[in-house]
DNA sequence: CTAAACCTTGCCGCCGACGTCAAGGCAACA
DNA sequence: TGTTGCCTTGACGTCGGCGGCAAGGTTTAG
C-alpha cells in the first residue's frame, strides 16, 4: 500500500509518516517511480508507535517496541530493551505522579488560604453587611 | 539594584529578567545611561514569577499573580483573577493526575504482561534448564 | 487532452522559556 | 590609558512532533 492508504488506515497524516521515516522508525520499500511502499506488518508498527506516543513516549523510547516487532514478536514488549524502556517510564511516571501530588497540596493550600484572607478582608471592611 | 545583582538574588540569569520584561511582568525604571534599576519589591516579584513556574504555571497565568502583588497586597493569592486562575490550574492538575494514573496502571499491566510472556518463553524453551 | 488525485523533496513555522552569541556603550580602578 | 566588568539591543538556536506550503512528477478517469 502507498503513504496515503496507510496514513488512512492508520489514523494519522501523510506527513507524520515520512516523519517517522527520517527517524528510522518506519522503512518502506520504493516503487519504480519513487513512490513508498509500505506492507501489512508497518500498519503494525505505526499503531504500536502512535500507541506508546499517546501513553506520553518520545520516538526515542519507542524505537525498541518497533525493533522487537520487527524482530518477529507478537507485542513489541517482550524484548529485553523495551522492558527496560517500560521499567524506566514506570519509575518516571511515578516520580511525575509524587510531584504532582506535591503540586496538587501546594493549590490546594494555596486556593484555601487565598479564599480564608478574603473572607477575613471582607468582615473587616463591611462586618455587618451580611 | 541593576539587572545582575537582582538576576543574582532571585536565583536566576539576566537574559531571564530581561524576557519577563518583555513579556510585562518585571517593569524596571531606567537610570541616565539606560542601565535597568530594579527596587526591592521587583525582586519580590521575580519570586513570585520563579515559585509558580516551579509549580508548573505558564508565564500567562502568572501575570494576574504579580498585578494583584503590584496592587499592594501581602500576597499574590488573594485577588480574584488570582483565584480564578488557581480554580482552573487545580482542576487541571486534578485532570492530569487522572490521565496520568491510568497510564501508570498500563504502564504496569503491560510490564507484568511483557515479563510473564518472557518467563513462559524462557520455560518453553529450556524447560528444565532452571 | 486535461483535470483530479495521488506522490516526491525541501524548507519554514509552531509552542515556551529561555541560552548564547555579537557588537557595542559605560564605569571604575590601576 | 588600558583593562576589566558591568550594561545595552538584536537576533538566532533549542527541543519534539509534526503542519503547511511550494514546485514539481505520475497515474488514472473521463
Amino acid at each position: 500500500m502507498r503513504i496515503g492508504e496507510l496514513a488512512e488506515r492508520a489514523g494519522t497524516s501523510t506527513r507524520t509518516l515520512r516523519y517517522y521515516e527520517t527517524q528510522g522508525l518506519v522503512r518502506p520499500r520504493r516503487s519504480a517511480n519513487g513512490y513508498r511502499i509500505y506492507d501489512e506488518a508497518e500498519l503494525r508498527v505505526v499503531h504500536e508507535i502512535r500507541t506508546l506516543l499517546a501513553v506520553g513516549f518520545g520516538l526515542d523510547d519507542i524505537r525498541p517496541f518497533v525493533a522487537c516487532l520487527r524482530a518477529g514478536n507478537s507485542s513489541g514488549d517482550v524484548c529485553p530493551d523495551s522492558v527496560a524502556v517500560l521499567r524506566r517510564k514506570l519509575a518516571e511516571v511515578d516520580d511525575y505522579l509524587d510531584r504532582l501530588g506535591a503540586v496538587r497540596r501546594q493549590l490546594h493550600d494555596q486556593l484555601a488560604h487565598a479564599i480564608a484572607q478574603r473572607e477575613e478582608t471582607c468582615l473587616r471592611t463591611r462586618p455587618r453587611a451580611d
